[in-house]
Parts: structure tokens; sequence; C-alpha cells
DNA sequence: GTTAGCACTCTGGCACGGAGAGTGCTAACC
DNA sequence: GGTTAGCACTCTCCGTGCCAGAGTGCTAAC
């Protein structure tokens, strides 16, 4: 059987592959090594063990399963999961009953797009009994629809910035001088006229044209300097924040019965520069990205999946929504879902730009 | 020794006194049972091993100090711990070197208020080594400092709320008829008039009063009720966000190598209910307070304790911040490190409210 | 009241052995 | 040639027994 021998996946013969999917969905649901025996048993090869026995062997030689030890069963390698995910199996659209029940979930919180985000994760958790995780909506740089200055005290103001794709940024100014709401009005309408619609670096520079000279000038600079900071800090993050729901039904799993592998993972997701640059990958992929197991760059994830996508409008704001689970996860029904949650997030963001 | 049986830890004399904060001490630095032996190694006590016995059997009785099985050493009870807190041990106040540390990198982040609850957090966790949590500073009810409204699309609008205690809250309004920025914007500055410095009721009262009659009248009703819905949603929720940070820090401890006992405790942080309750009651109290073991309410909580102190001003804003950690924990660090940054944070409320 | 001494108890680690699961191989079969 | 029955073999898992070690509680002497 070691006869044809490959390193990489070739064409498997269908039966091949009908079992390497059989073994793959049997662990999937039982998270306990699958033998022969079990596949003949509970699905319909036409085959007897015997012959399973060499087809899995083979499987095994082309890399896609191992053996926990030698009277153990099969489980899938994670080059097997990517095999499944790629030729063997399609991906199943969510069910029309859960799409409703989402599309009905998210009219619920309507108009506060704020958490629309965090809406997507926590469904996404529900639905595949795994974690979710969203992140809102960030342009690569940011255009200041409009802004407001409101005093806290004589010498602190609040400045607040809108953003053209939905965000509202908070700032505090500590100010040289006493001055009243009057004096921080008259500012606030001065600089909209100035930096409306404009980015960050766009802002900096109409602000350094300000003149000093003029009433108001020098309240005018410090203010227009606090903007165009708050703007630069903003566009310099990658993302904004990473929200993630339901970690518990990671936990639950018996691969995280070892605490220390759970440790792994959350130190993982707090690390930010990881996080961002995944986001970034998939938000410029365009489509639902797959990283199972050993294919994530930390080491501390290699024992879980991602499934991803990004959201949002490409020239504008993008976010990324997604599904982390063990790499023992059904990937068609994750698949599914963030396709599907992603989607719908997409129609709610049209909406806000139409 | 069973002779003065007592039910509630009575007054202990100072050697008995001594050796349970020895044992406190001791266990909670190595997290092993306590013998008698290790006793009088590491501590000086005076006494031999004998006799060190028998007052552990006194505390035993006392109900203080318990055995995991006949052979094995002592570790402390709640009642333990807690007699420990309120009656052996002073507080410690936070070293001056780290006194300083904190309030550099609280200087750090300067003026962007909605940002100082999250750092406490991550201070206190990285202080204490075990998990920091934070509320933002939320009043009872809150006060419309001014109100903007920008236009999204020609039926889309965003409201933006400033609250006199500083938050900013944002809503999407969906408007009956086209309208345009100059519309708004005078919707904007009639609300501003009427309803600024109110509270959610007041505010409903005045709304209520608006002449739909007059011109852009509907208009103003309409985003009148939204206003009057989104504050009333923001007093009505206990606490807005609860932060917390160094969770893995605890999940460290060798008490949560059960991943079990750690779904437990993450699966009453998720249970808003109950933070809420707790920061209510932390809050109304005014200091620091210490839930022990099984002194928290909720099942899960039973095997980690909690130190909190509230922040804030009393008749406007308040928030809590605090440790959670396992009931192994140094108490005394714990108290002196939330006291401090407790106080830090009413500096800084005050510097905002000056 | 304190202490030395000692019997007693319980855990944790380790070796052993049998049951069970599953494999790989061989030889027969279609 | 592919498929299958049969079987020896391997490895885990689990329960048992055993031993060393730690620590207690008690007693009797100081």
């Amino acid at each position: 059987m070691a006869r044809r021998q490959r390193r990489i996946p070739g064409p498997l013969d269908l039966r091949a592959q009908a079992i390497l999917r059989a073994v793959i969905e049997e662990y999937v649901s039982t998270a306990t090594p699958v033998g022969s025996q079990a596949l003949v048993e509970r699905y319909s090869l036409g085959v007897s063990s015997a012959t399973v026995r060499n087809i899995l062997a083979e499987l095994e030689t082309a890399g896609l399963l191992t053996h926990p030890h030698t009277s153990a069963g099969r489980i899938p390698t994670d080059a097997g999961y990517r095999f499944y995910v790629e030729s063997i199996v399609e991906t199943v659209p969510l069910p029309a009953v859960e799409q409703l029940m989402i599309r009905h979930q998210f009219g619920q919180v309507e108009f506060a797009s704020e958490h629309w985000f965090r809406l997507a994760a926590t469904t996404l958790a529900s639905v595949t009994r795994a974690a979710g995780i969203a992140t809102p909506a960030k342009p690569r740089s940011a255009h200041i629809r409009r802004l407001d200055i409101v005093a806290i005290n004589d010498r602190l103001a609040s400045l607040i910035l809108v953003l053209r794709e939905g965000a509202v940024k908070q700032a505090l100014v500590t100010l040289d001088a006493p001055t009243d709401q009057a004096a921080l009005s008259a500012v606030a309408g001065l600089l909209n006229d100035r930096v409306a619609g404009m980015t960050a670096t766009q802002a900096a520079g109409a602000l350094a044209r300000i003149d000093e000279a003029a009433p108001n000038g020098a309240l005018a600079r410090r203010i227009g300097d606090r903007i165009a900071r708050t703007l630069m800090e903003y566009d310099a993050s990658a993302i904004e924040e990473v929200f993630s729901d339901g970690l518990l039904n990671v936990m639950g799993a018996p691969e995280f019965a070892d605490s220390d592998k759970l440790r792994r993972v959350f130190s993982a997701l707090e690390n930010r520069a990881y996080l961002g640059e995944l986001v970034v990958s998939v938000a410029g992929s365009g489509r639902v990205q797959v990283f199972i197991g050993q294919e994530n760059q930390p080491v501390e994830m290699r024992e879980v999946s991602l499934v991803l996508a990004p959201y949002g409008r490409p020239g504008r704001a993008i976010g990324v929504v997604g599904v982390l689970g063990p790499t023992r996860m059904s990937y068609p029904q994750a698949i599914g879902t963030v396709r599907f949650v992603s989607g719908l997030m997409n129609e709610l963001v049209d909406h806000l730009y139409a």
C-alpha cells in the first residue's frame, strides 16, 4: 500500500475521499479516534473493515490521518482537514430558519451600528457552538464628518469627532486660558468649515494654515492639533477592538480539559499585533478564510482553527467576523455561518452608506 | 483542646493569631497544605512543632483552618481568611515606587477619560498578579449636556448625546421624510435649548411638549423620542461594561489546573445581572470591600475572591475597580493596591469635574 | 503549659495484570 | 487484482496492591 507514495495529497480516488470524510465527520462529533469497525458500522461504505483499514493506511501515508498510538483509531491531521475543506466537502449554506432568526435579531437592535459587530460575534458563537469574534468596521483612513466641542470646565473641553464611517471619537483638550462654551462653539464652527470631509493628513495640512493671530486663532490651533493627533492615532491602529463571545463554548471542548492549552490560546488572543495582522490579511482577501491548526503563525494558536471573513466596503471601512474553535470543528457549518453573517453585515453597512 | 468550643471566631490569643497568620502566608505563597514542621522551620515561633500542632487543632475547631485529609497539613478556610483580613493583618499601602510608576502610566494616557478604567484594570492585574476588573463611572441618571445630529443619508441620521458625566452616546434615527443637514442642525439647536442639563425623565417631559405643528416639529418630535429612549436605556443598565485584564494570571494558578473551575468562573463573569448587583452594592458602601470564596452569591464564584472599591462622585458618576483572584491570594497587598488605584481614579474624576 | 516520641492514617507514585480496542499482516476468496 | 476473514500483536485504560513520605493526634515525661 505504500506503493503510491505521495507527499502532497494528490488526486484521491472517490472511495478514499468518502472514507476520509467519514473519519473527519465521525471524529468531529465524537472527539475520539475513529476505528475501521466504527466506520463500517455507522457509514454505508459497502466494504469490510479490512478494506477500510487498507485505505486508512493509505490516507495515513498521504499525511491526511494519524495515529495517536498503534492500537488506536485514526484522527485527521491538519492537512486532512485542509483537504476536506478544499476538495471534499461543499460548504452548506446556513439553514433558512436560522437565517431568518438571525435577521430578526439584527432587526431588534435596529440602528445602533456600534453594536452590530458585537451581535455578530454573539450570533456566530451560538450558532456554531464555538467562539465568535468580530471587529468593528474601521477605515484605513478616517474622514471627519463633523466635529463638536463641549466645555467641561473653563480649562477643559471634550472634543467630539464624528467620522464619515459612522464612528464617534472623543478626546479631552486642556486649554491654556479659561474659555467659555461660546468661544468653543465659534472655534468648532470655524474648524468644521475647514476640515469637514478630510482625512487625518488632509486635516493636518488645512489646520497648519490656521492664522494664530486671528480671533480665537490660538485656541483653534490647539484644538486643531488635538484633532489631527486623535485621527492619526485612530488611523495607525490596525484594529480598534476585537470582541469575542462564547469562549466558554471552546473551553468546554474535551481537547481543552488541560487548562494550559486554554491559557495559550487566551494569551494569543491578547496579542493585538497578531490579530491586527490577521484582520488586515483577511480584509484584503475579500472572502472567507480558513486557518487550520498549524497554519496559524503563533505557536499558541496551533491547536485551534479560525474561520474568518471580512465585511464592509473595501474603499471605506472594513471589519472582520469569524469563528474560533478547536481544529476538530465542523468546517462546512462554520464556513456557511460565517459567510452568511458577513453577508448580512455587508447589507447593514450598505444601508448605512446608501 | 475542644474545651473552649466556639462557632464564631472569638478573641484568639496572640500566639494563635501569629500561627494562623503564618499558615495563611505560607499557604498563599506555596499553594500546598502547611504542616507544623514547616511552620517552626520557616517562622520563628519559639515553640516546638508539637505545640504548634495543638494550636493548629484549636484553630481548626474554631473553623479557621481545615484538613484536606488526616495526614495532610492545614489550609485556611474562607472564615480563616476573613479573620485574617479583619483582625490580624494591617493592610499595607502600595510601595511608593509603584505608586509613582502607576501615576506615571496614567499620565501617559493623559486626557482620554474613556480609557482610564481600562488602564486601572490593567494596572491592578499587573501589580497584584491576579485579574484586574473595572467599570466606567456611570451616573445613576445621566444628564444631557449637549446633543448633535449628523446626517448620514437623507433618511438616516446619527444622534450624538454628550452627557454631563463625560460619556458620549450615539444612536441612529431613521427619518420619515428626506431631510438635509440644515434641517437637522435647526432641530438640534431647538432641542439643545429645551433639554440641556436634563435627566432622561425631565427630558421626556420637556420633549412631550414640543408642538408638532411648528416648523420641523414632527422631526423634532421623532428625534426627541429617540433621545429619551436612548437615555432611558442608558440609565436602566446598572453597569455599562465590565472590563477585565490579566485573567491569564488567574488561569495560571494551580487551583485552576482543572479547566472546569475556570469555566465556572468565566461563566459567572458573563452574568451581567450578578456583576451589576455587585457593583451597585460596592458603590453604595463607599469603601474597599472583600468577598472571600463562599461569601460570593453565585456558586461559580465560590472558589475565587474579589477585592473591590468604588470610585467617582457619589452624587454623580460611580464606577468600580478591583481584583479577582483565587481565594488563596495576598489580601493585604490586593487591598492596598485597590485602595490606591481607586483613590487615583477619584483624583482623576475630580479633576474632570473641578 | 510544653515537648519528645510514636503509632496511625492518608496520599501519591509505581508496578502489575487483565480487558478492550484497533491495527497490520497473511492467506483465502471472488 | 481487489476484497475479505482471521488472527497475532500492540497499546491504552483501569483497577489493585504496595511502599515511601508526610503529617497528624495522643501519651507520657519534663
